[in-house]
This record gives C-alpha cells, sequence and structure tokens, in this order.
DNA sequence: TATAAATTTGTAATCAGTACAAAGTTGTAA
DNA sequence: TTACAACTTTGTACTGATTACAAATTTATA
C-alpha cells in the first residue's frame, strides 16, 4: 500500500510534505529524530520548517501510524513499524536496533487495560562489543 | 540496611541531603520526578537546592542503586527498587505503576550484551476505567 | 588550625518540543 | 473562474526540564 493509501485509511489528508514525512520513515528504519528527518529532507524540500516536522511527526503519531520511541531521554526517535518489538540502544555507537520480544505483562493486574507497551534495553551491540 | 550503609556500599558518601533523597526515594514507591522530591523536602531543609536534587539522582542512577523511568516525555521519574519490573503509566489519572514482568529480550541477537532493560506500558488503570 | 577535597547552591544557559498567528495552499460551490 | 472557508505550512517566540559553571559552604585530612 502507498503512503498516501494509508495516510487516507487513517484519517490525514495526504498532503506531499505528510506523504515524504511518512515515506521517509518508511523507507529509513534508524528510528531517526526529528531533526535528522528535517536534515534530510531539507535539500529535497528547501521550505520544510522543523515545526512542519513535529506536526507532522505527533499527528502519524496520534493516529497510530508511526510510533515514538522515547528509548533516549533528551530527544524521540519515530518508527513506522507498529507491530510488538523491542528496541535495543548501544551505548557506544547510539544506534538503536530492532528485536523481537514477547508480550511482556504477565503481573499486570485486574482491571488495567493496555494501550500501549514499550520494552527498551541498553547495553553493547554486537558490532561495539570488545 | 540502613540508606547511608547502601550509599556507602556504592561508592557515595552519604551526605545528609543524599540519604534524605535516597530515603525519600525508598519511603514513596510513587516514582516521584526531581521536582516532586524537591517539593517534598524543602520544608524539611530549607536550604535545598533543586540543583541538587537534580545532581543527586543523577549520582544515585549512575551508581545503579536507583532507576530513572522514561515513561513520561516531559520529565523523568525515579525509583529505589530497582528489581526488574514494569511501569505502566495510566493515561488518565497519571499515576505509574509497578507490575510484575518476565525478561523480555527473547529475540536478541547473539552478540548483544543487555546493560538496562525497560518495559514501559500506558492505557488506563483499574480505578480510571470507566 | 590550615588546607585540600568534596558537596551544595544559585544563576545562567541549553535544547527539544510547543504555542501561536501569519502566510500559503487546497477544496468547494456558485 | 472566482470567492470563501478549511486546512496546512511556516517562522518566531516561548516553555520547561535538565545541565554547566563557578562561588559558597561543608567535610576530611595533615
Amino acid at each position: 500500500m502507498t503512503s498516501a493509501e494509508i495516510l487516507t485509511n487513517n484519517n490525514i489528508r495526504p498532503s506531499l510534505t505528510r506523504v515524504l514525512i511518512y515515506d521517509y520513515l518508511r523507507e529509513h528504519r534508524t528510528h531517526p529524530t526529528a531533526e535528522e528527518i528535517y536534515m534530510s529532507l531539507s535539500p529535497l524540500v528547501p521550505t520544510l520548517s522543523k515545526t512542519t516536522v513535529y506536526n507532522t511527526v505527533r499527528l502519524l503519531t496520534e493516529q497510530g501510524i508511526i510510533k515514538m520511541i522515547t528509548i533516549e531521554e533528551q530527544q524521540a526517535r519515530f518508527d513506522a513499524c507498529t507491530d510488538l518489538h523491542g528496541h535495543f540502544l548501544c551505548n557506544r555507537c547510539g544506534e538503536v536496533f530492532d528485536f523481537d520480544t514477547n508480550m511482556p505483562t504477565i503481573g499486570l493486574p485486574d482491571g488495567f487495560s493496555t494501550a500501549t507497551t514499550e520494552v527498551y534495553c541498553t547495553g553493547t551491540c554486537n558490532k561495539c562489543k570488545i
């Protein structure tokens, strides 16, 4: 399905800017920050504003077609894959990796209903280990 | 074990301020923010500075005797319990609950070594459900 | 006690993210 | 097509949590 179709199906008007940002996230599974999205698309869309990037990723997050990753305190990252999976931050190279995970809420008390689940690990990735 | 002993065992000189802050976290399992710690201890220690609270929770986190919880984007929370457990943020009342969880890193690739694991859920707690 | 080291404090700075209003764009209906 | 309303984008100013930094205070040691 095209990005524009997915946006439309989720009640987001597929403006050029929104399609470009969503496309970028679908094609770059590196969990970019808003700043990185802005820097990458600026050459293509010279009038692009950082506010628009922030507005758009917020909108896409609210509509549930991307996920915000807050594994780092300083800035949020974004991921076009919304299936349940874990994120691993390498403390050395700073890269964020995906990994499979199970649903870890075995001990959630009765009456709690879960809307979002995030699994965050930090450590050393296989490229950075000594 | 007393807070002062735990601090000493972890190479942190147990100054009065540090003991008070660590004590507060051990006794209040509500996952307070730095601001909340500051507001709670200010009457007791009128000269307390917010910077000291930030310095101290950073030090305690670095030494591994408390954990920083970044389930909310706006501000960090702190938890004196460092055993593996999940955190649940209720979107209605804003409270953060603990729950049991299993180690969810079943799919971590070979060569990755994990230093920290966090499981964050959001949704509605049993008190707030309709 | 004197001096060095560690801790605490207050102020200023940082910086990701947001509020807001102006400017630009798009859709619609006569 | 034109006019108007609705929506989107943009730039600037602001917010608020956190940190940098240096002065002031306290603690340890000789």
